[in-house]
DNA sequence: GCTTGACCCTCACGCAACGTCAGGCTGCAG
DNA sequence: CTGCAGCCTGACGTTGCGTGAGGGTCAAGC
C-alpha cells in the first residue's frame, strides 16, 4: 500500500466552527451527525474540542450532497458505511418515491387551484359553501381505492370536457323530478318515474362504466355521508331508495 | 332567530370511535384536535365520555377537508374561527406555497435522475467518483444566489445543448494547455499563453454571461473548495492564478 | 354478582432533523 | 487580569399524530 493511504497523524485539524463554514453547515448539525454516529471527529483536543480532519470533511461533504438529494440520515449512514453496492439502489428508490411525491403534490395542487378559484371568482361565497365543495373533493378518496379513481378519472377524459357538463347539467333535472313524483306520491312502477329512472341508471353508469366494485363503492359513500350528499347533490336517503325501487322495476 | 338556531339539547350524540369511523381519522387525532383546541366535544357523559353532536361532526369534516389541501392545525383553526374572509386569503397562500414546493421537488428530481442514471449506465461506477459529482451538483447553490442560479439556467437553455457540449468539450483542452504553459515556465505575457488565455476568458464569460456578480460567486466558490473544483475541473488554486494573471495580462 | 371483551380516559414517550437556549469551560488578545 | 469569542454537554421545542401504559366503564353472557 502507498505510505499516503494510512492516516498521517501530522494533517492539519480543523474545529467545529471552521468545517462548518467550509460545508455551509452549523455547528449544531455537526453535533447532530456525530450524535446519530454520521461523522465522528478524527480527534478531540486536550479540552475536548472536537477537531476534524481532511477525510471528515471529505465525508462530511459527500453525507451533505446525500441529504441534498433529500436522503434521511439512516439511509446516508448505510450508504457511506456499506460503500458502492447500496448507493446505485438507493439513488433508484430515492428517485422512485420523489417521483411519486411529486405526482402526489401535483395533484393536490390541482383541487387545491380549483377551490381557490371558486372562492376567488364566486364574489362572497360563503364560508360553509366552499368548505362543503372542499369536502366533496376529498370524500371519494377515502370511498374509491386509487385503482378505482384511476379508471373514474379515465372515463372522463375518455367522454370529454364537453359530455361532462351535458352530465353535470342533466342531472339536477332528474333529481328535480323524481323528486316531484316522490312527493306526489306516484307509483315507481309507473311510466312516467319509469323513464326517470332509466334516464338515472343512464347518468349512473357514465360514472361507473359499469364496475359493480365502483358502484359498490359509490353506494357506501351515499349511505355513510347521507348530508354531505343531500347538500352536494340533492339526494337523500329516501330519495335514494325511491330511485333506487323503480330502478329495480326496470323491464330490461 | 329560529328556533332549532339555538342548541339543541336532544341531538344524537356519539361517542369518539362512532366519529372517528364517520370521518376516517382516528381516536387519538380527535384527541389531538381537541388538544389543540380545534374541536372541542358538545359535551361529556358522566364517566368523561367524550360526546359529540352533528355540529361538531361537520366542523370535523370541514377540518378534515382543509387537512386535505395540506394547510396546518393552527391555519385551519384560524380559518374556522375566523370565518369567512381569512379563507380565500389562506387558499390562495397554500396554492403559492405548494407550487414553490411542486417546484423545489421537480427540480430535485431532475437532479436525483441525472444521478442515478449515471450510477446505473456507468458500469461499476466507484462510489467516491459519484458522490464527487453529486456534490458538483450541489455545491453551486451555496455560492449562487436563487435569481443567479435563475439567470445561469436561462443562458444555458438559450445557447441550447449542442452549444453546451462544445463548451464542455473545449474545457478540458484548454485547460490541459495553461497547465502546460505553466509546468513549461511560459511568460504568461506570450502569445502562445495569451491565446489560452483569450480562449478561457471566452468560457467563462459564456457561463457568467458577463454578469459580475456571478463573476465574483464563482471566485469565491474556487477559492472555498480547491479541493472539490481540483477534482471536478482540473483547475487548482496555482493554475487558477497563473491563468488570471494571463487574462489580467490581455490588451483588449 | 361476576367475568369478559370492547371502549373510554389521561399521561407520556417517540419520530426527523435539527434550532435554540442555559450553564459552564477554554483560549487568545489587550 | 479581564473580556470576548469559541467550545462543551444537556435538554427542551417543533409538527401531527402513533403507540403503549395503567386504569376506569359499559353491556352482555354465565
Amino acid at each position: 500500500m502507498a505510505p499516503h493511504a494510512t492516516r498521517s497523524r501530522t494533517m492539519t485539524l480543523h474545529t467545529v466552527s471552521q468545517i462548518a463554514r467550509r460545508t455551509g453547515l452549523t455547528v449544531r448539525t455537526l453535533h447532530h451527525y456525530e450524535a446519530k454516529g454520521l461523522l465522528r471527529p478524527a480527534a478531540r483536543s486536550d479540552a475536548g474540542y472536537r477537531l476534524y480532519g481532511e477525510r471528515e470533511l471529505l465525508r462530511l461533504q459527500h453525507i451533505a450532497s446525500l441529504r441534498a438529494l433529500g436522503f434521511s440520515l439512516p439511509e446516508i449512514r448505510a450508504c457511506l458505511d456499506a460503500d458502492t453496492p447500496s448507493l446505485a439502489e438507493a439513488l433508484a428508490r430515492q428517485v422512485d418515491r420523489l417521483r411519486a411525491a411529486v405526482v402526489r403534490q401535483q395533484d393536490l395542487l390541482i383541487r387545491l387551484e380549483r377551490v381557490a378559484q371558486q372562492a376567488a371568482t364566486g364574489e362572497t361565497i360563503d364560508a360553509e359553501t366552499l368548505l362543503n365543495s372542499i369536502e366533496a373533493s376529498t370524500i371519494m378518496e377515502k370511498y374509491f381505492s386509487p385503482e378505482q379513481m384511476q379508471s373514474i378519472k379515465q372515463r372522463g377524459e375518455a367522454l370529454g370536457p364537453q359530455h361532462i357538463r351535458e352530465v353535470e347539467q342533466a342531472w339536477p333535472d332528474v333529481i328535480a323530478g323524481m323528486r316531484a313524483a316522490m312527493d306526489l306520491g306516484k307509483d315507481p312502477a309507473a311510466a312516467e318515474v319509469q323513464a326517470l329512472a332509466r334516464r338515472w341508471r343512464g347518468l349512473v353508469r357514465e360514472f361507473t362504466g359499469g364496475d359493480a366494485g365502483v358502484q359498490r363503492s359509490l353506494n357506501t359513500m351515499f349511505k355513510d355521508n347521507p348530508d354531505t350528499m343531500r347538500t352536494q347533490t340533492g339526494i337523500d336517503p329516501v330519495l335514494m331508495a325511491y330511485a333506487c325501487k323503480a330502478i329495480g322495476l326496470l323491464a330490461d
